[in-house]
DNA sequence: CTGTATCCTGCCGGATACTG
DNA sequence: CAGTATCCGGCAGGATACAG
C-alpha cells in the first residue's frame, strides 16, 4: 500500500496476496486486459459464440487489426481466450473463450449490460452536470 | 454492427438502444469512465466508504493529483459519484456514491475479486504461454 | 487540504504496406 | 483469410508549480 507501509499487514485494505489496489501486483495488468478498451468487447463478443479473426473485427465495432491482435495475444496470454489455428486454405483461426475466460467475461458483461440498462439515467445526470456549469 | 447495416434491426446483437458494441454509443464512453485505468479502482475504494481527495489518493496506489481530479469529474458528471464540499478551513471534500454508482461499483468488484482470487491460474497460463514461445 | 494550470514525454493506437 | 512490420501523430497521464 505505498511507503506509509511499515510491515506486511495492512490498515485493513489489501488483504489479498493479489491486491490490485497496490500498485505492484499482477492482477492490476491482468485487470486492464479484461477492463481495456478493446480487451471487455473482445471477451464480450467472445461470450456469445466462439469467432473468427475477421469477424471479431467486424462485430467489436471501430478495433484496428493491430489492436485486435495485440489483444487476444494479452488474452490468450492471462489464459482467458484459447486459440485454435486450422491449417487449412485459406487459413483459419477460431478463437474461442476458456473457462475462466467464460467467468470473467460473464461478470463483464453483467456490468456493460446494468450500464446500457441505466443509460437514461447517466445522460440525465449529465444534463444536470453540465446544466449547473454554465451560468 | 457498422455498414453491414441496412436497417435498424440487427442480426441479433445490438438489441439495447445503448449497444456498447457500437462505436458511436454514449454507453461506450460511460464503460470506459467505469473501466478506464483509475475509474474502476476510484469506484471500487468508494463502494466500502466514503472518502476525501487525499484519502482516495493514497488508497488508490499510484495516481496523479491530476488524474485522480479529472476521474472524479467523469465519475460525477455520469451520476455515479456524489461530491460534497464542506465550507470549513481547512476545505474539506467528502466523495461517495449514488445509488447507480453503488450498483456499478458492486459489479466491478465482482469482478476484480473474481481475477484477483484466479491470478494463480492467469500467472500459470502466462508461464505456459511464455515457455511455449521460447525455443 | 483540495484542487487547477502548465509543460512535456511516452506510448497508445490508427494507417499503410507487406507476408504466408 | 490471418496476421506481422513500420511509421508516426495525438493524447493520456506524470511532474511541477501555483491558487483558494
Amino acid at each position: 500500500m505505498g511507503e506509509a507501509e511499515t510491515n506486511g499487514v495492512t490498515d485493513g485494505y489489501g488483504v489479498s496476496p493479489f491486491d490490485v489496489f497496490s500498485r505492484q501486483c499482477p492482477s492490476r495488468g491482468t485487470l486492464e486486459h479484461v477492463t481495456g478498451r478493446w480487451g471487455g468487447l473482445t471477451l464480450g463478443a467472445l461470450f456469445e459464440s466462439g469467432l473468427r479473426f475477421n469477424e471479431l473485427r467486424r462485430r467489436v465495432d471501430g478495433v484496428s487489426e493491430k489492436m485486435l491482435s495485440q489483444t487476444l495475444h494479452a488474452l490468450e496470454r492471462d489464459g482467458l481466450v484459447l486459440r485454435e489455428a486450422r491449417p487449412t486454405n485459406p487459413p483459419r483461426v477460431d478463437y474461442e473463450l476458456t473457462g475462466l475466460g467464460r467467468e470473467v467475461a460473464g461478470r463483464l458483461l453483467d456490468l456493460i449490460q446494468l450500464v446500457e440498462g441505466r443509460m437514461p439515467e447517466v445522460l440525465d445526470a449529465r444534463g444536470r452536470y453540465d446544466a449547473a456549469r454554465e451560468a
